[in-house]
DNA sequence: TGCCCCCTGCAG
DNA sequence: CTGCAGGGGGCA
């Protein structure tokens, strides 16, 4: 469930470990994972350099040199991870990654809470991979929901996904105005809808969206016509406070989330709400967080203070 | 604007 | 074995 925190994590990885390398192969092996533009060949992005990794809403954008790019979205279960060539069984020095999680033989356990698991890579999930020049891609994705598309850099403003997102969480044109006025054109949807709407404000999905509007004292279920200026203003604030955490603890590992380096994020012992059903509000109202269906997602709140 | 679909694995 | 997990596209 990468959200904009797991997917800024996932980037920064990225970014430390690929940039500079070039693509010598790419593998595919779920043909509805790979996707490419009508303007370019599948094969465009052989050959050339990383130049640079960066995030758009929940998108990964990878910048290649000949001004190529590769567009992807892990959607609900996508993991980009990048395994350093090895050489006799150790990572060259060049590809050395101490934050790696390790078991008692020195193996990649990639963070699995059994020490002595050791998963196989590429794995029965990896749909595609690129190799590198000092080391391999793996696009691993078990629900198949995700996709790695080739596009020209120039076209990625157009592009289909990239098109539809709204403003980025830490633009400074994102204000409270600015959220008070998308709430205003949506008087008959609840809040909660308003602010995981990627059109709107990208990079929310279920788990930031129930952890903001429990800061801003808001119940999920409120109509945006019901909601005030300083309400907005204080959900404004929230948002971003919900998302730099998120970012801190290098993102929630609940279901399958990992980062660039295999390893899973820590934000989930911080969560207030999400994945809380029937445990005690940590604020001091006494109250027992709650687990609804809303706009066909599970829901958490605290009855108790969120009104 | 809300609901179904795309998928797979796992909890109940 | 059923239903749930939920990002986002597409459709009525």
């Amino acid at each position: 469930m990468p959200e904009l925190p797991e997917v800024e994590t996932v980037v920064r990885g990225l970014s430390r470990h690929i940039v500079g390398q070039k693509i010598n192969h790419v593998e595919i092996k779920n043909a509805r994972s790979f996707l490419w533009s009508t303007k370019v060949k599948p094969t465009a992005v052989l050959g050339h350099t990383v130049k640079s990794v960066s995030r758009r809403g929940k998108g990964i954008i990878i910048n290649l040199s000949k001004d190529y790019s590769l567009l992807i979205h892990l959607k609900m279960t996508g993991q980009l991870i990048y395994i350093p060539s090895l050489r006799g069984g150790k990572p060259t020095k060049q590809s050395r990654l101490p934050r790696y999680a390790r078991n008692d033989k020195g193996r990649l356990n990639f963070g699995h809470p059994d020490k002595n698991f050791e998963e196989e890579m590429p794995s029965k999930h990896t749909r595609v991979w690129l190799e590198l020049s000092k080391g391999t891609l793996y696009f691993n994705d078990q629900r198949k929901f995700g996709w790695v598309k080739v596009t020209a850099t120039k076209d990625i403003p157009q592009d289909k996904f990239i098109k539809t997102l709204g403003i980025e969480p830490f633009d400074k044109k994102f204000t409270s105005a600015f959220l008070w006025d998308a709430i205003q054109h949506r008087p008959r949807s609840n809040i909660k809808a308003v602010i995981s709407d990627q059109k709107v404000v990208a990079g929310l999905g279920n788990i930031y969206s129930d952890e903001a509007l429990f800061y801003s004292h808001l119940r999920p279920t409120r109509l945006g016509k019901t909601i005030t200026k300083p309400e907005t203003t204080k959900l404004h604030s929230a948002i971003q406070k919900v998302l730099r955490l998120g970012i801190k603890h290098s993102g929630t590992s609940i279901a399958n989330y990992k980062d660039a380096e295999g390893l899973p994020g820590n934000m989930q012992k911080y969560l207030a709400v999400y994945d809380r059903k029937g445990l005690p509000c940590h604020g001091t109202c006494k109250g027992k967080v709650e687990k609804i269906r809303l706009n066909g997602r599970g829901t958490h709140f605290c009855p108790a203070c969120q009104e």
